[in-house]
DNA sequence: ATTTTTCATGTTGTCAGACAATTGACAAGG
DNA sequence: CCTTGTCAATTGTCTGACAACATGAAAAAT
């Protein structure tokens, strides 16, 4: 087993640092310093800086240095990077509670076994929440996880709520992407009972798959969002390739 | 002024063909292979290989090789890239057609003032059309540009209705990325009766400020998409930074 | 014959040092 | 005042080398 991270993915995150603490503008140190500072090479360090730069956060200008460009452009994404709606929730200062979580074991269905390839082994644990702001349910979220991944046991001790949350602070399996679909929808009946809505009132839904790094699914999630409480943003490039 | 491109984005174009060509799976020659072969060394080679591993399209393994990703997660997204309705439908293999295409010269409102800066002197041209698939409604779309960057009299010749792929093939200005924000609304009257829907069915409502390098904005766009017809994908990465 | 160990080979990861290309500032000269 | 030359700083690229790792084949042990 791996007792900790590769080095260069310690340097992206010390660099990732640097980069999220220096003012939009501004250039950062140059990169024989900056190689210095972090102990690696300057071939490694613009290797990292190459990959930042390719996400749009750095500029480089040959003669003159390296700057950062405002993160009013990047970081308001909220969909680039993959995280819990209660993370999501804390990082805009909305205060959100949880309401009516329900676990419980299931058996797969061909639908769910297609999507978890021969993994689900027949078994599935299903979490299902709604969350709340302000008393009003804003949201309607399921996962649905292998039961060999997730047992309805191992969500006791201090669980939020967010499986994602859950899989990332256990560190095993190693999560890579997560892909999801967006569409609109009409709110069906159950879901509107839930939601303390009208039976056909639209709703934002997201159906995403969250894959490991062997590429393997691990969790198949349904969203629903009352439209008006979170911002969905996507930035999305000219030109990239193909 | 510059004669061509810069010899590392050649490079990086270079390399996107050999990856493209390279079935999934399959491993890509070795490093000092592939720098001989494109001329460069294998620092800067690596440099780019960085950039394209940091979008997800191929995967190292130390000792082992580098491998081509399945395009099936990255390149389905159509979220991630910036590209027309028409070219997202040839795209696919959708037949469509334009319908009820209007282009009009307004003066702005205040809040197009303000998503246009000062850049708008007042006047902006608005083109809007429905999208056709087997002669059904599937998408309405209204682009809002300032009037000195697009005159009504640009668009007359083989004009295809997309305000994006006629900047893209002018040229100029030059294009850098576009945020979009993602809503489901309920179909107002007026662009129900243009999709032929009932007024309150729900709707995907895009709503995107399209950039230039320079960081001013060109193009204000809404999109109301039908659900089922298209499928908006979009990939999320675990942990990126911050 | 079978299993285990060892080792050679090929690959990516990292490093050190050097030089080229570009930019910006400042001084010298007209 | 404007132009031009020089210089320092910075990124872009190259070369060569070694380390870390994975794989499979050969050798050794059972």
């Amino acid at each position: 087993m791996k007792e900790s991270l590769h080095p260069f993915q310690r340097l992206q995150g010390e660099l990732a640092a640097i980069i999220s603490m220096t003012p939009p503008g501004e250039k950062l140190p140059s990169e024989p310093d900056l190689a210095e500072k972090l102990g690696v090479s300057r071939a490694t360090l613009r290797e990292a800086m190459r990959a930042f730069e390719g996400q749009g956060l750095i500029r480089r200008k040959q003669g003159v240095g390296t700057f950062v460009v405002g993160r009013t452009q990047v970081i308001e994404t909220g969909l680039e990077v993959l995280e819990s709606i209660e993370t999501l929730a804390e990082r805009i200062g909305l205060k959100v509670t949880m309401g009516a979580l329900h676990i419980q074991q299931k058996t797969a269905t061909p639908e769910l076994d297609e999507i978890f390839g021969m993994d689900s082994e027949g078994q599935v644990v299903e979490v299902s929440r709604v969350i709340l702001a302000e008393k009003r349910p804003v949201a309607y979220l399921v996962d649905i996880v292998p039961a060999h991944i997730l047992k309805p046991e191992d969500l006791n001790p201090g669980f939020t709520g967010s499986v994602l949350d859950f899989l990332l602070r256990r560190g095993a399996p190693m999560l890579a992407h997560s892909s999801t679909e967006i569409q609109a929808v009409a709110a069906p009946s159950d879901i509107a009972r839930l939601m303390e809505i009208q039976r056909g009132d639209v709703l934002l839904n997201f159906s995403a798959r969250l894959f490991t790094v062997e590429g393997r699914v691990v969790d198949y999630s349904l969203s629903y969002f009352l439209p008006g409480t979170f911002r969905f943003k996507v930035v999305r490039r000219v030109g990239n390739l193909v």
